[in-house]
DNA sequence: CACTGCGTCATAACACTGTTATAGAACGAT
DNA sequence: ATCGTTCTATAACAGTGTTATGACGCAGTG
């Protein structure tokens, strides 16, 4: 009845790599639509035609970042707490401009691109449960919502500052400072 | 022997303060150099003379957020801990997006704007102070340096939390989140 | 096979914004 | 009063998100 389509879930699912690809190699801060569509050989029409715009298109990609970083805490559950918080860092260093992103929130960019709650929340529910269950081993009557809350400012202050590139006092390292706190941290609620 | 200047200190203050506005009501995302120069009642031309371009705008915006912010530090320090970290919140939702920018790095905005790193070192000098007064007072062995920047990156990260509106599980408040997180940083470390 | 119609998409046009170039304005000197 | 110098407002430019437009490709029909 018509010209062929081609605007379909596989070009979608193709703009989104592209997209997350120039997102990781240039900052959230220069990412050109016209630039993202043709890397992926067509054009803007695409990407507002599978996505709605710009916003929504970012929105994509932290949903998919949210999912690939909730994968690496579910692997790193199983190991304990200090696990699960070096699975942390080291995810968000490897993918600084999207993490920037995905906590960033609206404060980031000037466009308004939330994930959706309940993937970012389940994102965390590795966090929730480790902590849930060490509380619990230890007997601990504390919330473990308010417990898993004021770990996670923890670590995601950390990195943020090392991720911004703070310059730190002295000659201290992040490494050093990371694995101190995470050190306090185990020992004030248990490790496995 | 040429016409008057008006490009001048005065008109550099208003800019900055126009500026300064600008951001705190629309966010740093929305920053426009037009309706800068035009709430000033000059042209852009003013602020290219004066500061260079946009990114030195928001560099020298940043810096006097952290003179600011650091004064209120100072008024906090000597009521001890408790009052610092209170301080370092109220400051930051005062100034949301302010904040953003001076501790978001590279990362917040796609253009390059650093703080002055004296002037960003010496905003968190009184916590540094109080943390070593502490420690010394409990006769500590640890790193003054280290047990402040892990406090900082707890304070950091819990309001980073809350101003990206990143929703709480379950029907906690912020409050009292951070409150706790301050409980257990003055049991670690001391209180006055 | 030619033609028409409809859905689809690449291209061009538009609006906005940071930056740079230009032409006019204001004063002192002659 | 005129000129030359210095400064500034305005206009031109380049890049980007978004919308409008016109061309394109296939199905059905005569």
């Amino acid at each position: 009845m018509a010209r062929p389509l081609t605007h379909d879930a596989a070009l979608r699912e193709t703009l989104l790599g592209t997209a997350t690809e120039q997102i990781t190699r240039l900052g959230h801060g220069n990412l050109v639509l016209r630039d993202v569509a043709a890397a992926a050989g067509t054009s803007t029409s695409a990407i507002y035609a599978l996505f709605g715009g710009k916003a929504q298109l970012l929105t994509a990609v932290i949903n998919e970042a949210f999912v690939s970083f909730g994968h690496s805490q579910e692997v790193a559950a199983p190991e304990g707490m200090t696990a699960l918080g070096r699975a942390y860092r080291e995810w968000a260093v490897a993918h600084p401009a999207l993490y920037g992103l995905m906590f960033g929130g609206a404060l980031v960019a000037g466009i308004n691109c939330p994930a959706s709650e309940d993937i970012a929340a389940s994102a965390l529910g590795p966090l929730h449960a480790t902590v849930a269950a060490a509380l619990r081993r230890s007997g601990s009557s504390q919330s473990a919502r308010l417990t898993a809350t004021t770990i996670w400012g923890q670590v995601h202050g950390l990195v943020s500052l090392e991720l911004a590139q703070v310059p730190l006092p002295g000659n201290t390292a992040w490494d050093e400072a990371y694995e101190a706190a995470l050190r306090s941290i185990v020992g004030l609620y248990g490790e496995r």
